[in-house]
DNA sequence: CCTGAACATCGATGTGTGTCAATGTATTGT
DNA sequence: ACAATACATTGACACACATCGATGTTCAGG
C-alpha cells in the first residue's frame, strides 16, 4: 500500500521541527521550483483571482505578454503539479486553482 | 553583487485578491527561488530546528553532504534573502533564522 | 611570524529551464 | 470537405545555477 496522498506532511512546522532530510527537501524543492517563475504565479493569480473561479487559457496570453506556446507550457506545469485543473470544453482550456494544494505548500513552510 | 532584498507586501492574500503585475510576480518569484532548492531548505530547517536558535557553518558542511563552499554559497544566498542572519564569532560563523521573513513569504502566497 | 583552521571567493563545468518559431492536433463554423 | 480557431508539442537556443577544486582571507595559538 503506497500512501500517495499528502506529498509531505500537511500540518505543524515541518521547517523547525526537524531537520528536513534529504528526499524531503528535494519534494518541497520541487513545488516550489514550480511557483518560482513569474509567469506561472502570474498566471495562478489570475485564474485565482477571476470573477468566476475559472479562465480560459485564450484570456491569459495576452495579459500576460507571453507567446501561446509558453503560456501553454507554464499553464501545464501548474496542472501537473497540482495548482491547477483543466477542464477542456470544446476547443477551450477552463482552469481552476487547486486552493488546497497551495496550503499544503504554506504549511510546509510554516516556522 | 546585483542581489537587491525584497519587500513585499506583508499581509492579506496576494494570490487571489488581485492579479499579480510582472513587477510583483518577479520579486515573489525571486523569494521563492530562493527556497525551491533541497540544499538551501536543509540548511533553513538545520538551523531553524536547533536546540539553540543558531548553528555554527562548521556543523553544517557535514550533515548536508555537500562542499565546503557550496554551504558556504547557500548560506550566503539564504542570508541575502534576508532567511538567515549571519554573525562572525571568532573564526566561525553563526547563523540564525527570521522567522519574520518566512512569515512574509507564506502570507504571500495566502489564496 | 608562522601554522593551521574556518570561511569566503574564483573559475570552470555540466545540467536545467524559460522562451519562441514552427508544426501538429482537435474542434467549430461555413 | 474546407478553412479557421484554440491549444499542445517539438526543436533549438540562450541563460541561469548548483556543484566542486583551487585559492584567497581572516583569525587563534604556539
Amino acid at each position: 500500500m503506497t500512501t500517495k496522498v499528502t506529498p509531505f506532511e500537511g500540518c505543524c512546522g515541518s521547517l523547525a521541527a526537524d531537520a528536513l532530510g534529504e528526499a524531503d527537501a528535494v519534494e518541497l524543492a520541487d513545488a516550489l521550483k514550480v511557483l518560482a517563475d513569474p509567469a506561472r504565479l502570474r498566471l495562478l493569480s489570475m485564474v485565482a483571482s477571476s470573477a468566476t473561479g475559472e479562465a480560459c487559457a485564450c484570456d491569459l496570453v495576452e495579459p500576460l505578454g507571453r507567446s501561446q506556446p509558453t503560456v501553454s507550457h507554464h499553464l501545464s506545469i501548474l496542472v501537473d503539479a497540482g495548482f491547477l485543473s483543466r477542464e477542456k470544453r470544446g476547443k477551450w482550456a477552463w482552469y481552476r486553482a487547486v486552493p488546497e494544494r497551495l496550503e499544503m505548500l504554506r504549511s510546509a513552510l510554516q516556522a
